[in-house]
RNA sequence: UGGGGUGUCGCCAAGCGGUAAGGCACGGGACUCUGACUCCCGCAUUCGCAGGUUCGAAUCCUGCCACCCCAGCCA
């Protein structure tokens, strides 16, 4: 029986408990993920390798990588490592078990050469046009292929020869004698190779057949001893095929094929905000609307990783968003709360003023510099502390000064006092505006008795703010980032560009900072004190760049009382 | 009378005949040298709708409605 486990109850736990208990395959658990090598994996696919290889954990069993590499056409290597990188960053372990479809290639031959013996098999020479109208309609059956009743010895015959190159692409294929009048499209003969005469980035130009989903899937599942085979909703239609494939294979091909592995579906992943198909993701990159797969404001596993998301983060999210076979659309909030929620405890604070406006402590020797010593995660002794300077000039953010302050305002106004944060309570004696009448600089008057630890004044200030020393102050540049559609389902729009939101990247340049936040090492992800979590970015910083990019703002109740 | 799937709080989601878990969001309060965090409190007399069975139904039955998927030699 399964062990005490982190998961939440869900469908395929208990499906999974069920199987287990009666002792189905042994009781063995073993899943799989099985990316196409066609593209960069994002936080949908997140969820199903999550999925899998936890639910294989939990039971004790065993979770493979498998690539579904069975179309040259469109795959390539260079999505096989992106891939791999992206799957040992959220940390799940395949062991020594990575496999790829083609592996299989010669076994799979081999199995459809005995499902032509056994006629249940056959080559037809339809054309792609003419296989469409044998199908018939949805609301119609389909007609038998005039290929259907071909003999064994020439089917044999046929489909060796498609294998040696004999014939073009489209000329051929191989399908399953099924039944042409299933209201079930999938069982009208289905298609199960085709002739490719591409280079495959494993296999090279050893093939020019290659196996077709439907017919590669379900036997490299049961090949490779899958028990339960996860896949989305969409395959459910499939499932008698995949079912018609594994009961062929353990008759046909006992000596290699020995488990009933059985597919389960679940309801893929959908955000709010945010576009989920690998054809509207391609198309941002390509059309220039993101700087990359990476780019923080893309779903993609590259993207948030790049965002300041940790994998922790990413599999609290997909626990709690939860798994059923009902489509939803898990809101942005959540993937936001589980990044708040595990940086929260990680993330080192450090002080940025990202909108500056100077300070002048009027009663402070020019020349002073004070070391103020400041813990790196409050309340946390054990990520010790930090020497932060302190001066006559400061910046503190713009906006935590207010001329004319509505009630319940804690920060500056003139005549009132605030508290730097780890330093003193100053009050603001003189705003200093242009001609504009912008403020342009303020003159404040600290008090001695409030240093942030020996304050000996007594003083109750409700306010306290983050500031920089300006003359130590280190400049760096952030990118601000903010969703990157204006509506919460891009997806339902005629066109998705149309709603892309224009402002959903702001880079501040010479943004002062406390001089730990220029000597971090690449990745360091902080706090930013009051303002949110930012990471440090490790392509800039190749290039000497100190850039932070804006993984998740704080929750922000004052802003909040405004609206 | 094509086939398949789904409908439980604003968003996710438990529940599997015994009288609606939890999370996010939201509202209120406490605490606070982050208006953060944390901590309390509140938040579905009701489970797509209508009937029926039952002492008892979100759970069983019947009918209806809504939404999603399927006609690639893609996966």
């Amino acid at each position: 029986m399964a062990k005490e486990t982190e998961m939440q109850s869900n469908f395929i736990y208990t499906l999974i408990s069920k199987d287990v208990a009666e002792g189905k395959n042994d009781g063995r658990v073993h899943t799989r993920f099985p990316p196409e090598p066609n593209g960069y994996l994002h936080i949908g696919h997140a969820k199903a390798v999550l999925l899998n290889y936890k639910l294989a954990k939990a039971f004790n069993g065993k979770f493979n990588v498998r690539f579904d590499d069975t179309n040259p056409v469109k795959e390539e290597q260079e999505f096989v490592d992106s891939i791999l990188e992206d799957l040992r960053w959220l940390g799940v372990d395949w062991e020594d078990r990575l496999y790829y479809s083609s592996d299989s290639f010669e076994l799979k031959y081999e199995f459809a050469r005995r499902l032509i013996q056994a006629g249940k098999a056959y080559v037809c020479d339809l054309s792609p046009e003419e296989i469409r109208e044998y199908r018939g309609t949805l609301t119609e059956p389909g007609k038998e292929s005039p290929y259907r009743n071909r003999s064994v010895e020439e089917n044999l015959d046929l489909f060796e020869r498609m294998r040696k190159g004999e014939f073009p692409n489209g000329s051929r294929v191989l399908r399953a004698k099924i039944d042409m009048a299933s209201g079930n499209l999938n069982m009208r003969d289905p298609v199960l190779y085709r002739i490719l005469h591409v280079e495959h980035h494993r296999t090279g130009d050893t093939w020019c057949i290659y196996p077709m989903y439907d017919f590669d899937h379900p036997f490299t599942d049961a090949l490779e001893g899958i028990t339960h085979s996860l896949c989305s909703i969409e395959y459910t239609d499939h499932r008698p095929l995949y079912d018609w494939i594994v009961e062929n294979a353990l008759e046909l091909m006992p000596e290699v094929i020995k488990t009933r592995s059985r597919q389960t579906e679940f309801a893929r992943l959908n955000l709010t905000y945010t576009v989920m198909s690998k054809r509207k993701l391609r198309r941002l990159v390509e059309e220039g609307y993101v700087s990359g797969w990476d780019d923080p404001r893309m779903p993609t596993i590259s993207g948030l990783r790049r965002r300041g998301v940790t994998p922790e983060a990413i599999a609290d999210f997909q626990e709690k968003a939860g798994v059923a076979r009902a489509d939803s659309t898990v809101s942005l909030e959540l993937l936001e709360h589980c990044i708040r929620n595990d940086l929260n405890t990680r993330a080192h604070r450090v002080m940025a003023v990202l909108d500056p406006l100077k300070v002048v402590i009027t009663n402070w020797p020019a020349e002073k510099t004070e070391m103020l010593t400041l813990e790196n995660l409050p309340g946390n002794k054990a990520a010790g502390t930090r020497q932060v300077p302190f001066g006559r000039e400061l910046y503190i953010e713009r906006e935590d000064f207010l001329e004319n302050p509505p009630k319940k305002f804690f920060r500056l106004s003139p005549g009132k006092e605030v508290r730097l944060m780890g330093a003193y309570i100053i009050k603001c004696e003189k705003v200093i505006k242009d001609e504009d009448g912008r403020v342009v600089e303020l003159h404040c008057t600290y008090d001695p008795e409030t240093k942030s630890g020996s304050d000996k004044s007594g003083k109750k200030v409700k306010g306290v703010i983050h500031w920089v020393a300006a003359a130590q102050a280190a400049r760096i540049t952030v990118r601000m980032y903010g969703n990157l559609f204006t509506k919460e389902n891009p997806e339902a729009e005629e066109d998705f560009t149309a709603c892309i939101n224009p402002h959903s990247l702001a880079t501040l340049e010479n943004v002062p900072a406390e001089p730990a936040a220029a000597s971090a090492p690449p990745g360091t992800r902080f706090q930013f004190m009051r303002k949110g979590y930012f990471y440090l970015d490790p392509e800039d910083l190749k290039k000497g760049k100190i850039v932070y990019n804006y993984t998740v703002g704080l929750r922000d109740s004052w802003a909040k009382m405004q609206k």
